[in-house]
DNA sequence: TTAAAGTTTCAAAAAATATTGAAATAATAA
DNA sequence: TTATTATTTCAATATTTTTTGAAACTTTAA
């Protein structure tokens, strides 16, 4: 099993991306793959076709399948465990919006919101209050527009973003 | 100089968030730092507000400027540099934005697009080239809207954003 | 059962990234 | 000028993150 040089540059110019974005190389990579593969993957042709070994293979599939990102499938007849990617992309970033949003954000927009409830007594550090009050209207809205990304099904979004663009 | 237990923690706060957006933890630090200060401060100010080396601190708070989330600042009759933040945090998202696209998201659509070109003489890897369409027009819109974003005042931008959520 | 095939875990090693600090360079007051 | 103060650079160091690989665990065919 080997990767033509076509797909050899997606894999790779996808791990960049992800790379980029949070997510790390060997994850992006074994995306990329599932992505561009017509069936699914068994560790073992992951593992050949990426050249990483087996422990990475196993942790970066699970957290791919964690992400909602790929499905884990059993074949009749065969005891392995495949992988399969899921394809659409919109769908692919609604799960990844769903994922960052809930790690990421809600947790800072909570940390916000607990320092503007401290800051509320004080008279002074009002650049400080300033600030947060700022970002934590716009953090908020961010948050809600990827609520509504990952709630919507492809049509909804794809319409906002026409209108948009 | 001394940061109050509240200012610490939005600096604290903020460097998360940034750290998980690609922005190093100095770099998204001295953001904060910059954010919540009413005066531009030195870089001997910020070293001891963060209590990091002069180096660390030169090289991010001019990463800051080059990205657009700080001013450099001379006043008269001091010799020294200080360094402002850009307050209103529409334009700091909007810079990010820019800054991001351009670094990060160009690149791709232009290897994607080089792929693509080879992929057309080839009547064989389709689920490839599926890939690579999907992928390319999902990445042009999103590259459209960041532009559209970049580009807008903040006004138009929260309209839309108003409509959205 | 049990042995073979597959999966998971995780401590140690490697790789990538960020930070320090001191020397080189630049800017300005005297 | 020249001395003083400030800024920049970057090799060395530290830290963080990722990857390996082998042992422990699980599943299933015989």
């Amino acid at each position: 099993m080997k990767l033509t040089e076509h797909q050899l540059k997606f894999v790779q110019t996808w791990g960049i991306l992800g790379n980029n974005w949070g997510i790390n190389k060997t994850m992006a990579q074994l995306h990329a793959l599932l992505l561009i593969s017509d069936k699914p993957l068994s560790t073992e042709d992951m593992m050949e076709l990426l050249q990483i070994s087996r422990g990475n293979t196993n942790m970066n599939v699970r957290a791919l399948v964690e992400w909602g990102l790929a499905n884990k499938e059993i074949l009749a007849g065969d005891r392995r465990d495949f992988y399969s990617g899921k394809k659409d992309i919109w769908v692919v970033a609604r799960q990844i919006a769903r994922q960052r949003t809930k790690r990421e954000l809600d947790p800072v927009i909570t940390e916000l919101r607990e320092l503007k409830r401290e800051l509320k007594d004080n008279k002074e550090e009002t650049e400080l209050l300033n600030r947060v009050n700022d970002i934590q209207d716009f953090a908020q809205k961010i948050d809600n527009m990827l609520g509504k990304f990952v709630e919507s099904d492809e049509n909804w979004f794809y319409k906002v973003l026409l209108n948009l663009v």
